[in-house]
DNA sequence: GCCGTTTTCGGCCCGACTGTTTTCAGTCG
């Protein structure tokens, strides 16, 4: 079966940390993992480049022997190297990397030492004293593991982004109130947008950092110190959530902002770039020599570095440094570039007030139209809508209009595709709306091929106007479709549709790469909440956020259009 | 295994922190 692209990179990432494992050459295991992210960045189907013939060393980082590798993985799903370490070393044995603390190295010697397959293995040998004879082991390390492998189930790897930003915001300002503490920032994946976090850092700014530091360990919500020195320490929350925390001199938080922001790949190129220019980027600054030219801001080292400063969504390594040098960024969208949000539920119809206080939420966001479209399935566990029931929100829906000034609301639905590719409701009743937005709700589990063309077939309904959170995933429960989505791009742009970015937090769907491709293949995308009342309008920043991870600029996105603009995009030109 | 505005060979990000050592290797971000 061929592979989609982040399975691609899954396979080269398993190949560098058995690599290491090994101990072989550890720059070779680097190489691969360089492979694994340019894989993972690339927005093309690598399975439709290496159909069409197209040469993979053009990527970077990947030279001709290791393209060919690739497209055996591409078509395989394996290659000679993987099945070589699959056969000298347990399948799960990349477990083990899981385990805070545990590097290739000690994996190398649990598994050569004392014959450890697994993290069921290794819980079992802590538990019986084991670990602790292991050369570079001690009790300390065994107790650490212990505990590890027991907690490894019930804590949860990655965090919803909505559900860590309280914590980042009452964290943040505890810290700034310490009379010591200049500033108190977000850094990692929050500050980077990223939907799903693992952790949460911070970086203060103080003269007293151990001060800082060592009370921050005491913090009422802190249930463990994992480490903690005189600048920096991670801790678990009650909640479970590791919060790292770094404390820098005033005149190096530029640095450590830009640095602990990351992303590690985005870190990894800039130094690479500083260092071609004849310079040294650490942590602590930007260095000519001996002499530190830059560190207090952001600003001024990617200054220093000839580059604008890049918006923290874009740091990760996926061109951006390229385009910066080039004078190519995307100017991104804002969420005040919103005029919109085609995607709205009609619960804020029924209960009494609830529209105008959601029509009133919408326009102090500047909004000028929003959009009602239920969940029309043939038999559902959803509130169901028919003919009828459609009809009488329409009227409903222009007795508001009527009432309205300045404002309007449009009449849409969300239609089930069904398997075959048909519309859950017929063409006549169609007809009569403003936008018919087509989502998939069941049938999840068709083979690409069937999945990816019964999307194109509900495309070809001239009704249709916009495809629902386009792979159906829910984040950290359910992956998304196996859907060709170049394909589904290319045949949006073809009829005429238009693509959603979801923006509940568990869908953001389209994702990041997602939203490059409809901008390479010029298809706009709705950013829509899928509100049903005033509060729910506030998931259009984090889909903002999304599409900002996507290079999206205001003209890639559909509901930046004013109404005038708006509604011929919404009339199918192309059958 | 990749890469080249000193290099086609000899590099490959780099500093903080921890634990096991007895001066430093491994891990992490």
């Amino acid at each position: 079966m061929p592979a989609r692209n982040a399975e691609v990179a899954t396979v080269l990432g398993e190949i560098a940390d058995l690599l290491e494992i090994e101990g072989d050459n550890l720059y070779r295991a680097r190489a691969y993992r360089n492979a694994a992210h340019a894989v993972a960045a690339l927005r093309p189907s690598i399975y439709g480049l290496v159909a069409e013939g197209a040469s993979l060393h053009d990527l970077p980082d990947i030279d001709p022997e290791l393209a060919m590798r690739i497209a055996e993985i591409v078509r395989t799903g394996s290659c000679p190297l993987l099945d070589r370490l699959h056969r000298e070393l347990p399948e799960a044995i990349t477990e083990l990397l899981k385990v805070p603390g545990i590097g290739p190295k000690r994996v190398h010697q649990l598994y050569s030492k004392l014959g450890i397959r697994s993290l069921q293995d290794l819980h079992h040998a802590a538990q019986q004293g084991r670990v602790r004879s292991v050369p570079g082991f001690g009790a300390l390390i065994e107790r650490r593991v212990l505990e590890a492998t027991s907690a490894h189930r019930a804590r949860p790897r990655r965090w919803l982004r909505p559900h860590v930003l309280p914590v980042a915001e009452s964290l943040t300002a505890y810290l700034s109130a310490m009379p010591e503490v200049e500033h108190a920032l977000v850094a990692g994946s929050v500050r980077r947008g990223r939907d799903s976090v693992g952790d949460l850092d911070l970086v203060v700014s103080t003269f007293a950092a151990s001060e800082v530091v060592e009370r921050f360990g005491h913090h009422e919500d802190v249930q463990e110190v994992l480490s903690s020195g005189p600048a920096r320490a991670s801790v678990v929350l009650n909640t479970g959530l590791q919060v790292d925390l770094r404390a820098v001199d005033p005149s190096q938080l530029g640095a450590a902002w830009l640095y602990f922001t990351g992303s590690k790949a985005h870190n990894l190129a800039l130094r690479r770039h500083a260092a071609a220019v004849g310079l040294k980027l650490d942590e602590r600054g930007l260095h000519r020599g001996r002499r530190r030219i830059a560190g207090d801001t952001e600003l001024s080292i990617y200054e220093a570095l000839g580059l604008p400063l890049l918006a923290p969504e874009l740091r990760e390594d996926r061109g951006e440094l390229e385009a910066a040098r080039l004078n190519r960024l995307p100017l991104l969208v804002e969420s005040e570039h919103l005029r919109g949000d085609l995607h709205i539920r009609s619960a804020a119809l029924r209960a009494p007030g609830s529209i105008a206080s959601l029509i009133s939420a919408a326009r102090s966001l500047g909004l000028d139209y929003l959009a009602i479209a239920d969940a029309a399935t043939p038999e559902g566990e959803l509130p169901r809508i028919d003919a009828d029931a459609l009809a009488r929100q329409a009227d409903e829906v222009d007795r508001i209009n009527a009432s309205l000034q300045g404002f309007r609301l449009l009449k849409g639905v969300e239609v089930e595709i069904l398997e075959d590719g048909r519309l859950a409701l017929p063409d006549r009743l169609l007809a009569r709306l403003d936008l018919v937005i087509g989502a998939v709700r069941t049938h999840f589990e068709l083979s690409r091929p069937q999945q990816t063309d019964r999307l194109r077939r509900a495309m070809d309904n001239r009704h249709f106007t916009v495809l629902a959170h386009p792979t159906g995933r829910l984040i950290g429960e359910r992956p998304g479709c196996d859907i060709d989505l170049q394909a589904v791009v290319r045949h949006a742009k073809a009829r005429g549709c238009h693509l959603e970015l979801d923006a509940q937090p568990s869908r953001l769907d389209l994702d990041d790469l997602g939203c490059q491709l409809a901008h390479d293949a010029g298809v706009l995308v709705s950013i829509s909440s899928a509100a049903s009342d005033a509060a729910g309008l506030r998931h259009l920043d984090a889909g903002i956020l999304q599409a900002r991870r996507g290079w999206l600029e205001p003209d890639d996105v559909l509901n930046t259009r004013s109404l005038e603009a708006l509604t011929p995009l919404l009339r199918r030109t192309m059958v």
